[in-house]
DNA sequence: CTGAAAGCGCTTACAG
DNA sequence: CTGAAAGCGCTTACAG
């Protein structure tokens, strides 16, 4: 019998205990590495294995174990670069727990996830990192009660019966206030875009409280399109009226470099004209010149973190919800001037 | 009985069915969707299934069917925009066919990728779409061969024998090269870095041969950092010794946006006093000052292509195996300028 | 450590 | 359309 032909019927553990002159059980007992099995029987069952081109049937195992080493992912999109350093943090943890990830992709539309879920339900998922869609209202939080489903919330919270892992974005948004106010701005408009959610509603709030807490006045928010070409084609939204503000802070850094993007067309110069400060600090920050200053939040630290939660949680399902708020630090470069010596 | 405890045991088709009083078999019909149920009973058992909170069992039904509904996706890192991109096309694509992704990461190692592929066997995936890991040589072809494994190459290709979605590397490379030479370019420098694979040699292979075609003296491919702050630091590099390009073409618009910011430090103007030329043109290119003239490879077509050239390989194994190679487009914008004039 | 048996929740023929 | 039976490939007690 070729090696091929033995391909062909897929080879059970029933095929290796027999090759390897043992049980059925104790096959699976090595497949798992259960330390009740002498060295020398290990080693042939592995030998077994190897011979006949064993492999391992996590669906049959699932079945009866009811575990499938699994996790579901549901994010808004996967295109944004910060979304995709969160999922490489996610991954990192994931894969060395011995799980696989299934991502799925809502939209950002509530609609949309909840077949997104039901499907990862269906998948026999052990648990989910959800970053719930713009719109997700807290009756999800009884839902999944109901499904005895572990998940924790990433980004964005709709209830605190969940587990969280997100940035302290109110922080964030009053250490970059504190910054330009240091360096003598007064005028400091806020630049956003993109759905209203925990973490959108966090930035503003953050923002409008540090603006208070200086006596300076509030500025309302500009709302910017959702493409980096178009947030350029419309930098002018910042100094209708009367407005005229000598710094503006950003949403993200996307909202900046389209932003860097208009100042630039409209003869602006960044540091001289006008001071700009991102968020999230991604790797264009870097890139840009002038350098972005940025409110970092580390996504890959709290794709990390957000995996660690929901394993804690699959171990323990009865753990009082928890939250994990990633501190944020301001990544100053070169974007922000002094107003004197503009 | 209340809900909550009709969610405790896990309800099973078999319960269905009772409820809705029709056998297991009939309740099984009506959950695959066969025509062979009349409306009037599908109706009863899919009221029971709401009724009774019932959850398909995925991992139940590919046991007994062979089908898992799911496909590996293998990628060599997660953060590149380029990446995010072509899983999004891809996550449309696959999940349209009602099909789920499972994501791995091999960090480019082929150590690591044999790993990953191992256990996407074991998890029992329908297919597989694998971008290759740098160094992955040709053996893989009689390998998955051996798997009976339906696999498609995305991006890279390492053997003729599976299925492959990408671009026509070659053909973009030598679009930038005719288009700088109408421009009365001469010196053409060639910027590239990471790790050698097909679409690095085909994208060199592209430049190379159109210089050739215009009887310019082929400059040798110069090597940079993979970050991007570090390929700006190193800018100088592409004018050491005698070279004194007037035009740079980029491996890829990361390399771009690096020495975009490169010369920048160094005062030199693009457009004025060098062209540049990324490639993929990836959503920072129309946000660059100037825009960055890039070829479009369109990831996002790529990954649906690719899944649905899995589709298709899993539907007909015996397909023999094809190719598709997108055309790119030369994306002009503002970053070359005629010799001429500068 | 072993062996025989039951069962996880489906799907698949097969006879009606 | 229905019903009874077998089986997908494992894991789980349980008695030895």
């Amino acid at each position: 019998m070729s090696r091929q032909d033995q391909k062909q019927k897929k080879v059970t553990l029933l095929d290796v205990a027999k090759h390897a002159d043992v049980s059925r059980a104790t096959a699976s007992l090595v497949v798992r590495k259960s330390p009740l099995v002498g060295a020398e029987t290990r080693q042939r069952v592995e030998a077994a294995m190897r011979e006949l081109g064993y492999v391992y049937n996590m669906g049959a195992a699932r079945l009866r174990a009811e575990r499938s080493h699994t996790i579901g992912v549901v994010v808004p999109n996967l295109t944004n670069p910060f979304f995709a350093e969160l999922l490489s943090g996610m991954e990192a943890s994931v894969d060395a727990a011995g799980l696989v990830m299934i991502i799925a992709n809502t939209g950002d539309g509530p609609p949309r996830q909840a077949i997104v879920l039901q499907r990862l339900r269906e998948h026999g998922v052990d648990g989910i990192i959800l970053c719930p869609a713009a719109g997700t209202t807290d009756e999800i939080a009884s839902q999944i009660e109901g499904w005895k489903l572990p998940l924790v919330q990433v980004l964005r919270h709709v209830t605190d019966e969940l587990d969280y892992a997100g940035a302290d974005y109110v922080a964030g948004m009053e250490e970059a206030v504190e910054y330009l106010v240091s360096l003598g701005h007064r005028a400091i408009s806020f630049a956003a875009h993109g759905p209203v959610h925990s973490a959108y509603q966090e930035r503003v709030q953050g923002f409008l409280g540090a603006m208070k807490r200086f006596g300076l006045r509030p500025e309302p928010v500009i709302r910017f399109p959702d493409r980096v070409d178009q947030i350029a084609q419309e930098a002018d939204a910042l100094f209708v009226k009367d407005r005229a503000p000598t710094a503006v802070i950003c949403f993200n850094d996307l909202v900046a470099h389209g932003l860097a993007a208009g100042f630039y067309d409209r003869g602006l110069k960044i540091g001289r004209d006008i001071s700009l400060i991102g968020f999230d600090d991604v790797a264009d920050a870097e890139a840009m010149r002038p350098r972005l200053t940025s409110v970092s939040t580390a996504p890959n630290e709290i794709g990390q973190k957000a995996a660690a939660l929901l394993l804690d949680r699959i171990a323990q399902p009865a753990l009082p919800p928890r939250r994990w708020i990633n501190p944020t630090r301001l990544h100053i470069r070169d974007s922000c001037r002094p107003l004197s010596s503009s």
